[in-house]
DNA sequence: AATGTTTTTCTCGACAGTCGAGAAAATAAA
DNA sequence: TTTATTTTCTCGACTGTCGAGAAAAACATT
C-alpha cells in the first residue's frame, strides 16, 4: 500500500539530494548546489541554512576568488557532525576503520584473529576494540553514529544477525549486542561482496554522469576465493540503486556434486571455490570434507601446473570456470544481462577458468538471447570493500543527518 | 540518484492514495476515506473536490442513513471516466475484454487463432477488433485509456515489445503499432504470469490488510503447461509490490538435458513442460524437437497410466517436478523464501510431480537452511490473469487520472 | 412544531515548503 | 570612486497539509 506525504517529506527528500550532491561531488557552492540539485536558488538558501543551523554542513571560509563578481562560498559537511566505525570482518583477522562524517580516515586498527573466536563473546570483543578506538581519538561512545560491519556469508536482510559465516559456521551473531553504556549507533550488517557491488555501482553511476550516458540498469560483483560471494545492484524505479547479496555460493550446481563446507551437496562454491578447485585438482573424492583454509600459495602452485600443462589441473580450474558459467547463466535467466565484475583473490586464475566460464555461460538461453555479459576485472577488493562501508554508512548518516542532530 | 520532490507530487501521490482505497474498498466517505488514507478531513476535502472538478469520481446519491446523525456521502469512480481493453493472447485464442474505469466488465470477444498469424500484422489486426469493439459498445476510441496486453513468453521491460512467445517464437512483436487515428492509449504488455502473481500479491495483501498481519515479503506464481511461467512479487521499500516475470521456464536445468522448443538445450520446460513429460515418458531422444502442441486429453492419458503403476509415465512426472524443484530451488538461493502458488493446466498432475518436486528443493542450500517453502495450488488461473490485468490497468489510469483529464 | 443530539462534512486560519524575481552583497575592472 | 559582474539572500505568491471549529443533515425528545 502506498504511504502518505507530506510536506515535511519534500523537505527531507531535498535536504537528502543536497547532502548526497555535496557527498559525491566535494564542497559545493549555492548556485552549484541548485544547478545540480534542480532546486531552486531560494530552496537552496532554506535548506543550507537549516542544515548550518544543525552543525551539520559549514561553510568553507577559503575563498580564491576565480574572477569578478561576488565570490562563491562552498558548502562542506562538518567532519566532527558524527563518526563511522567499519569493521570488516575477514577468516584470518578484524579491521578497524574510524572515519567521520566528511569520509577522512582517523584510525585504523588491525587484530589478527587468535585461534577461533567464541561466536558467543565475538560482540562483546568487539566492542571493547570500538572503545579503545575511541580512547585513542579521545572521541565519546556517543559520537560514534554508526558502526557498519562486513562478513562473507549469509546476513539477515533485517537485522543485524550473522547467520551463517566461513568464521562461526552456522552459529549466528547478533551485533546488536554491542550496544549499551553510551554506545547507541545504527549498525549496519552487510555480505562483503554487497558492499563491492554497491562501491561499484556508486562508480558507474559517477562515470555516467561525467559522460551524459544513462547508468546501467543492474551489475553485480563477483568474489573468487575459499568461497564464492555475489552482489547484486539494481536500479530501482526512484533511480536509486537497491543492492543485495543472495546466497549464490550455496545455489545448487550439480545434484551429484561435491561437498560443500556448508553440509550440502552440490553447492557451487564445493566446485568453483578453493577447496572445491583443490579437491578437483588431485582427485579426492568429492564427498570429501572440506578444508577449512588453503593458504593462497598453495593455489599458486596448482595454477602454475595447471599453466604449466597439468591435465588434471586445468580440469579442476576449468570446471570451477563451468559452475561459475552456469550460475551467472541461471541468474540472468531471473534477473536482466548486466555486467560482471570479478573479484576477489580467485581473480589471479581468471585465465584458467575462462574457458569453462565461456562454456557455462553459453550453456542458458538468457545469455544466448542477449549476449554474452561485459566481464571486468578488478584487482583490489579490498578499496573497492571500504568504499562501500563508506557509501552505505555516510549515506545512511545522510538520510539520518537532521532528526538525529535535533536530539 | 535521488529525485527532487515538490508539493505538486505530494498531493499527487495522496491523490493516488485516495483512488487506491477507493478501488480497493469499494465506495468510500469521507470520514471513511480520512481513516484509510490517514489524512487529515480537510486534506480528502481538497482532493476529493479536485478529482471531482475533474470528473475522475462522483459522489454516490443513494444513502441508507444507518443511524443518527447528518448521513455520509460515498464516493466512488466515475465509471465512464475512461476504459481499458484487456487482451489475453493464448495460443488458441485471444480474449478482449472492455473494462470502464469502475473495474466492470461491459464486453467480451473471443476470436480462436486462424491457424498462424502473421507476427507482422497482428499489431494491425489486433487494432481493428479493438475498433469493432468500441463501436458495440459506442465508444469513441480517444475513450480507450489503456490497453493491457498480456501472452506467455518473454517481454521488453522498457517498450511494449514482445520478444519471445510460444505463438511468434523469436519474431518480435511492436505492439505500439496499434496507435494512432484516435486511438492513443498507453499500452501495458505483461507476461501472463507476471499478471498471476500481481493478483495473488494484491490477495494476500488485502488479507494480511484485514488480519492485521504484516503482507509477506515477497511471493511467487508458477504456471505449468506446455511452457512454464514464473511471476515473482516483491516487496518494495516503499511498501508496494514490485512484480516481475524473468524467464524461468528457460532457466538451464541440466547441461545435457533435452532439447527445448527455445533451440536451447536443458532448460527447466524441456523437462518440466508438457512436450519434455511426453518426450521422457515415451522415451523419444531427448534431442527430438518438441511438438508444437500437445492435446492436454494426452497428458491426461499418461498422467492416467502413471496413476494406474506405469513406472515410465511416473518416471516422466517426477523428472518433471525434480527440474521445477530445483529451479525453485535455485531462485530461492537468489532470492528470499517465498510462498509458490502453482497455477495452470499443469496443477492437475501435481501429484504426480509432487515427490520429484521435494527432492528438487531439498538439494538446494537455501531450502535446507530456511525450510521448505509454502505450496499452494491454485485451479482458476483464468481468473487471475484477468484480475491481474485489471489490477494493472486500473492502477495505471489511477496514477495518470488527474493528469489525463487536464487535457 | 420546536429544540436538542449526534454524526458527518466543510471551511478557515496557521504552518511548512517551493519558486521566481529582484534586492543586496562582494568583488574585479574601469 | 564608480561601474560591471557574479553570487547570495530575501520577499511575496502559490500549493499543500493540518487542527479546530462551524455548518449541515439527519434522528430523538419535549
Amino acid at each position: 500500500m502506498l504511504a502518505k506525504s507530506s510536506t515535511e517529506i519534500v523537505r527531507q527528500q531535498n535536504s537528502g539530494l543536497v547532502l548526497a550532491q555535496l557527498r559525491r561531488h566535494g564542497p559545493l557552492s549555492h548556485t552549484e548546489l541548485s544547478d545540480r540539485t534542480g532546486l531552486s536558488s531560494a530552496t537552496v538558501s532554506a535548506i543550507t541554512a537549516e542544515l548550518e543551523r544543525h552543525q551539520v554542513i559549514e561553510r568553507q571560509e577559503q575563498a580564491p576568488p576565480a574572477g569578478r563578481g561576488r565570490p562563491r562560498v562552498s558548502f562542506t559537511q562538518r567532519r566532527e557532525c558524527g563518526y563511522l566505525i567499519a569493521v570488516r570482518i575477514s577468516s584470518d583477522q578484524l579491521e578497524y576503520s574510524l572515519v567521520d562524517y566528511g569520509g577522512t580516515l582517523i584510525d585504523r586498527l588491525e587484530e589478527t584473529r587468535r585461534g577461533q573466536d567464541e561466536a558467543r563473546s565475538f560482540a562483546s570483543a568487539l566492542r571493547n576494540t570500538i572503545e579503545r578506538l575511541c580512547e585513542r581519538s579521545s572521541l565519546s561512545l556517543g559520537e560514534i553514529r554508526v558502526v557498519s560491519i562486513s562478513s562473507k556469508g549469509l546476513v539477515d536482510p533485517l537485522q543485524p544477525v550473522l547467520l551463517w559465516s566461513p568464521v562461526f559456521g552456522d552459529v549466528s551473531v547478533d551485533f546488536s549486542a554491542i550496544r549499551g553504556g553510551g554506545l547507541e549507533p545504527d549498525i549496519l550488517l552487510s555480505n562483503e561482496t554487497r558492499l563491492v557491488a554497491g562501491a561499484l555501482a556508486r562508480i558507474v553511476e559517477r562515470q555516467a554522469d561525467e559522460r551524459g550516458t544513462l547508468p546501467p540498469r543492474a551489475l553485480c560483483a563477483l568474489s573468487l576465493g575459499h568461497g564464492i560471494g555475489l552482489g547484486i545492484a539494481h536500479l530501482d524505479p526512484s533511480g536509486e540503486y537497491q543492492v543485495a547479496a543472495p546466497d549464490f555460493g550455496h545455489m545448487l550446481h550439480l545434484a551429484n556434486g561435491g561437498l560443500c563446507r556448508c553440509g550440502s551437496i552440490g553447492c557451487i562454491e564445493a566446485t568453483a571455490g578453493f577447496y572445491g578447485i583443490l579437491r578437483t585438482a588431485f582427485e579426492v573424492p568429492s564427498d570429501t570434507i572440506p578444508a577449512r583454509f588453503v593458504p593462497i600459495i598453495e593455489m599458486e602452485k596448482l595454477a602454475a601446473n595447471a599453466r604449466r600443462g597439468d591435465r588434471q589441473a586445468q580440469f579442476a580450474f576449468r570446471q570451477a570456470g563451468l559452475a561459475l558459467g552456469q550460475g551467472l547463466g541461471r541468474m540472468q535467466s531471473l534477473n536482466e544481462k548486466m555486467p560482471v565484475y570479478f573479484t576477489g583473490p580467485g581473480v589471479r586464475f581468471y585465465d584458467l577458468m575462462e574457458r569453462g566460464l565461456m562454456e557455462g555461460l553459453g550453456q542458458s538461453r538468457a545469455i544466448r538471447r542477449e549476449g554474452m555479459p561485459e566481464l571486468h576485472i578488478i584487482l583490489d577488493e579490498t578499496a573497492l570493500v571500504f568504499a562501500g562501508h563508506l557509501d552505505l554508512a555516510l549515506g545512511h548518516m545522510d538520510r539520518t543527518a537532521i532528526s538525529a542532530s535535533q536530539e
